[in-house]
DNA sequence: TCGGCGTATTCTGTATACAGAGTACGACAA
DNA sequence: TTGTCGTACTCTGTATACAGAATACGCCGA
């Protein structure tokens, strides 16, 4: 019983405007520290600003965008700093499920596996990310516990904007599955502890790798942080806020 | 440098209205299944419906309350197994912040143990939910990561509800503040790995305890769940519902 | 007496209007 | 030339207005 897929419903401007806005946040559409202003989203996206205005309030409550008293908000800047605590936060969480996971015994799809490394072959990074994401968020499924999911998937928003600007220039791609799949065997087999210390692991190379690729972007910014962003000329003045 | 501390701006009417519909939530004021709408909070806290429509969207967004199409919002009923699962992931992020804690070899305020077992050995509830929050969030604190925090938080939010339903009836109260005092330990010793074992088995046994007492409390519908209910005679009506 | 249909009501979500807060810029004095 | 003050402008947050969606209730027929 129960398989009734809940039918989708409308989602309603303020969801539309908050995808929208988080995913250009996400691609490096919208730089960091780029001003965001309600009205410039709202005649852009043809809707008035009250749903604009709620949809930014709930990226300033994820940390996506900050305050600019009086001059809108700012997307968020690229810290390694905060980078590092968001990783340590989601590591727990992978951690935990999973443990979950293993309890279970649950076999994730070999398919996550066989795409990601198709994807890792290939030389466009969105692929990349998106197995990655999808990988984890099978385990985030397969934990049982759907708020593991939701709060760890926040996180992963964060840093799919860190990831879109590093992993172009990525080493040990291939690697990473191989972690990943080593990591689904031990979930499969029940082993729970060693899944959970799989885990930690993998996320700890991936923070240290990502922490180091940022700082020397960020210690140069010639180089191109958003490879998607659209660079007007009005930009550069505000640019220089950061 | 930077002992400033923030002046606080004036918090805006919708974090008014949030703090207000979750500070009633929590203390069971606003009992389960309870239904909201927009313009009963607006009048009676004199506001208009705008503030009242972002803070009820939060609030849906965190899972304090349910969407009931046409008749406004319910309060989110208190569920066992969910419960069981904001507990799981309470848990891991107590023995990530216990572990980052202890590598800091933070010494925890004494004052807080002592307050908490002077509430323990009190016949009044909040002052007990409050110091086990206070000794908890230290912890987070401690731990340098303040998503952290942030997370947890929330989190508590939940839990607060089902303790304030429960706690009252609880036995093992001194026996809280022995685990608390060993934790503390732990961490001042700078021995992370058993600070988060202690931890873990903390909020498991805590879990096991609340769940048992719940499940009681919820067959037993005739117990006051709500102590601080506000009852006016139109509730019994839409009480029902649940 | 029970089930189906139509109307009225209620509630939400979006759009527009308005007032307050803050910034940026220019003018003036030293 | 530089620092300070005042004014205009921009932007946000709240209030009000309006339209659409869903429910509840009463009426009718079987």
């Amino acid at each position: 019983m129960n398989t009734l897929v809940k039918l989708d419903t409308a989602p309603g401007l303020v969801d539309r405007v908050y995808r929208s806005l988080l995913d250009a946040i996400s691609s490096g559409a919208l730089a960091p520290g780029q001003r965001i202003t309600q009205e410039a989203v709202a005649t852009q996206l043809a809707v008035s600003r009250q749903p604009v205005l709620q949809a930014l309030r709930q990226l300033r409550n994820d940390g996506f965008v900050h305050d600019a008293p009086g001059r809108g908000v700012l997307v968020a800047p690229l810290d390694v700093a905060w980078m590092g605590k968001v990783y340590e936060v989601r590591g727990a969480l992978d951690a935990l499920a999973a443990r979950l996971a293993a309890e279970q015994r649950v076999q994730l799809d070999p398919g996550l596996v066989l795409r990601g490394r198709k994807a890792a072959r290939g030389r466009s990074v969105q692929p990349m990310i998106d197995a990655d994401l999808a990988f984890h968020q099978a385990i985030y499924e397969a934990s049982g516990n759907p708020l593991i999911g939701q709060i760890a998937g926040q996180n992963w928003r964060h840093l799919h904007r860190v990831m879109g600007a590093v992993l172009q220039s990525s080493d040990q791609r291939e690697a990473v599955w191989d972690e990943h799949e080593n990591i689904a065997a031990a979930i499969a087999a029940g082993d729970g502890k060693r899944a959970a210390a799989l885990v930690a692991q993998h996320g700890e190379s991936a923070s240290r790798h990502l922490s180091k690729h940022l700082s020397q972007v960020l210690d140069n910014p010639a180089a191109p942080v958003a490879p998607t962003a659209a660079r007007t000329g009005r930009e550069s003045r505000e640019s220089r806020t950061r």
